[in-house]
RNA sequence: GGAGGGAUGGCCGAGAGGCUGAAGGCGGCGGUCUUGAAAACCGCUAAACCGAAUAGGUUUCGUGGGUUCGAAUCCCACUCCCUCCGCCA
C-alpha cells in the first residue's frame, strides 16, 4: 500500500509506475475522492465536536442537579447528522481503499522500463559448463537413475508434480538442511517453520491479494489459502507489531512447501521440474530500518549466492525491469543457475526490497530512537528454490555414464554418498 | 463439535454510562545522588488522522452493528485466545 500522502504529492509517479508495471489503477479517481474525503471529514469533525462540547455541558449540568432537557432534545438532531456523514465518510473510505489496494509499490529509480528483454544481467559467477559428450536433460538423467518418477506423480495428483525416490529425496532433504544451516551458522538468521495455510489478511499483507486470488490454491470453505511462497507467513509474524529498534534487524530463514496454479502454463519450459504446482524452498526473509534496507538487499542476495556458490553452479544475477517486477518490489535480483542439459538459465532466486509497501498493509513498525513509530522494511528471497537446483545439480553433475556426481557440501548430510548411480 | 471464561497503551493490569486517553506496575527517556555504575528518589513517556500550524479539532479499550444527548463500560453478531468435555494425527 502506498503512503496516501504520496499518493496526493507524487500523483505523477504513481501513474508511472502503473503503467511502468502494467497495472490498472485510477489516480485521477482516487485523488478526486481524496478531496471530497477532506471536506467531509471536516465537516464530520466539526459535528463531532459540537456532540462533544454540548455533552459535556449536559454531564456539568446534571451533576449539579439542572435541567438540561433542552439542550438533549438539541442534540438529537446534531447525533442523526453525525450518523449521516458518518455513512457518506465510511463509503468514501471504502472507495479510496478499493482504489489504494490496487497501486503497485513505485520501481526504484535504478530499474530499468521495459519488459523482460530489459532485464540487466549485473554480474555472472563460473563458467557456464559445456560438457565433454552430448548433455542430458534432469528428466532423462532422473528417471533413468529411478530417483525422478513423473509418471507416477501425475497417477496421484496431476500433471505439474514431481516424486522423488531414494537419492533424490534424500537429496531434497540435504539440500533443505544445509541450506538453513548455512544461513543460520554463517549469515546469522533465525530459523523459523511457519504454517502453509495462512488467512486472507496474510495473503493481503504480502500484497498477493487482491491482484492473484486466481492464481493460488486454497480451501474456499475455510477462507484459507496454500502459501505460494514462505514469503507469505514468515513476513506476516509481525503484522500489527510495533518493533524495538534494537532489535532490528531481524532475520528470518524458513523451509516450507509452496503451492501455485500455474494457470496456463504448459510446454517445453515447463517440462520436468522446471514449474512444478507445489515445490519446495528455502526463503529468507529480513525486517529493517528504513535507510538500511538498501544495503540489506545488498547482503540477501550475498546470502542466496553463497548458497549456489558453495554448490559450485554457475549462475548469473539479473535486474528485473520494471515491467518484470512484482506488484509490491521496488527493486528486485533474480538469479539464475546455469543448466547445460536445456542449455538455459533458469530462476533460483528473487531477492527484493518491498521498502514500506507491505509494512504498511501489514501495519509492521519499530519505534524509532528520534521517538515516534516508522514502517519497517520488508524484504525477502530465496536461498533458494529446491526444483530448478536440483535441475542444476543434475545436468552440471553428470557424467558420461549416466550417474550424477554429489557436490563436496552436500556429502555430509547424505551419509557421505559421493554419486548418484 | 459442546460448555464456560476472556480480549484495555511497548508489555502486565485496574476500570462496570458523563469528571477516563484511560489508575497502578514494568519497560524506555531525562534528572538527583555517585569517581563510575547499580540501588533509591523525582519528572516525562500511546497511536493515527484533518490542518501551514509548536493553533485548534477528531478518532482509537478485539472487529462490526445497535441503544443513548453521551459508551472501554449496556445489547447483538462475528473473530481470536484460554479452560473443560468429545473426536482425532
Amino acid at each position: 500500500m502506498l503512503d496516501p500522502a504520496y499518493i496526493r504529492q507524487h500523483a505523477d509517479e504513481v501513474r508511472r509506475a502503473i503503467r511502468l508495471k502494467n497495472e490498472k489503477a485510477d489516480v485521477d479517481e482516487w485523488l478526486r475522492l481524496d478531496e471530497r474525503w477532506r471536506a467531509f471529514t471536516k465537516e464530520t469533525e466539526d459535528l463531532r465536536a459540537l456532540r462533544n462540547r454540548v455533552s459535556e455541558e449536559i454531564a456539568e449540568r446534571k451533576r449539579r442537579g439542572e435541567d438540561a432537557a433542552d439542550e438533549i432534545a438539541r442534540m438529537r438532531t446534531t447525533a442523526d447528522a453525525i450518523k449521516a456523514r458518518e455513512e457518506d465518510l465510511r463509503l468514501v473510505e471504502e472507495k479510496l481503499r478499493d482504489l489504494a489496494v490496487w497501486m503497485p509499490n513505485v520501481p526504484h529509480p535504478s530499474v530499468p522500463e521495459g519488459d523482460e528483454s530489459a532485464n540487466r544481467i549485473v554480474s555472472t559467477w563460473g563458467e557456464p559448463k559445456v560438457l565433454p559428450f552430448p548433455a542430458k536433460t534432469h528428466w532423462e538423467i532422473g528417471e533413468r537413475l529411478g530417483i525422478l518418477d513423473f509418471a507416477r506423480a501425475s497417477k496421484t495428483s496431476g500433471a505439474g508434480f514431481a516424486v522423488f525416490w531414494g537419492a533424490g529425496a534424500l537429496l531434497q532433504r540435504a539440500l533443505i538442511r544445509f541450506m538453513i544451516d548455512l544461513h543460520v551458522k554463517e549469515h546469522g538468521y533465525r530459523e523459523v517453520y511457519a504454517p502453509y495455510l495462512v488467512n486472507r489478511a496474510s495473503m493481503f499483507g504480502t500484497g498477493q491479494l487482491p491482484k492473484l486470488e486466481e492464481d493460488m490454491y486454497g480451501s474456499p470453505r475455510d477462507d484459507l489459502f496454500l502459501i505460494p511462497t514462505a514469503e507469505v507467513p514468515i513476513t506476516n509474524l509481525h503484522r500489527d507489531e510495533i518493533l524495538a529498534e534494537d532489535d532490528l534487524p531481524r532475520k528470518y530463514v524458513g523451509y516450507t512447501a509452496c503451492f501455485r496454479r500455474e494457470a496456463g502454463s504448459a510446454g517445453k519450459e515447463t517440462r520436468g521440474l522446471n514449474r512444478l504446482h507445489q515445490f519446495d524452498k528455502v526463503e529468507l526473509v529480513r525486517f529493517e530500518r528504513a535507510e538500511e534496507s538498501y544495503p540489506a538487499l545488498e547482503a540477501l542476495r550475498a546470502d542466496a549466492e553463497d548458497v549456489l556458490r558453495r554448490l559450485g553452479l554457475a549462475y548469473r544475477v539479473v535486474v528485473l525491469a520494471a515491467g518484470d517486477l512484482s506488484f509490491a518490489s521496488a527493486l528486485t535480483y533474480d538469479l539464475e543457475v546455469w543448466a547445460p542439459g536445456q542449455e538455459r538459465w533458469l530462476e533460483v532466486s528473487s531477492c527484493s526490497n518491498f521498502e514500506d509497501f507491505q509494512a504498511r498493509r501489514m501495519r509492521i513498525r519499530y519505534r524509532s530512537a528520534q521517538g515516534g513509530n516508522r514502517f519497517a522494511h520488508t524484504l525477502n528471497g530465496s536461498g533458494v528454490a529446491l526444483p530448478r537446483t536440483t535441475i542444476a545439480l543434475l545436468e552440471n553433475g553428470q557424467r558420461e555414464d549416466g550417474t550424477v556426481e554429489v557436490p563436496e557440501v552436500l556429502r555430509p548430510y547424505m551419509d557421505g554418498m559421493e554419486r548418484i548411480a
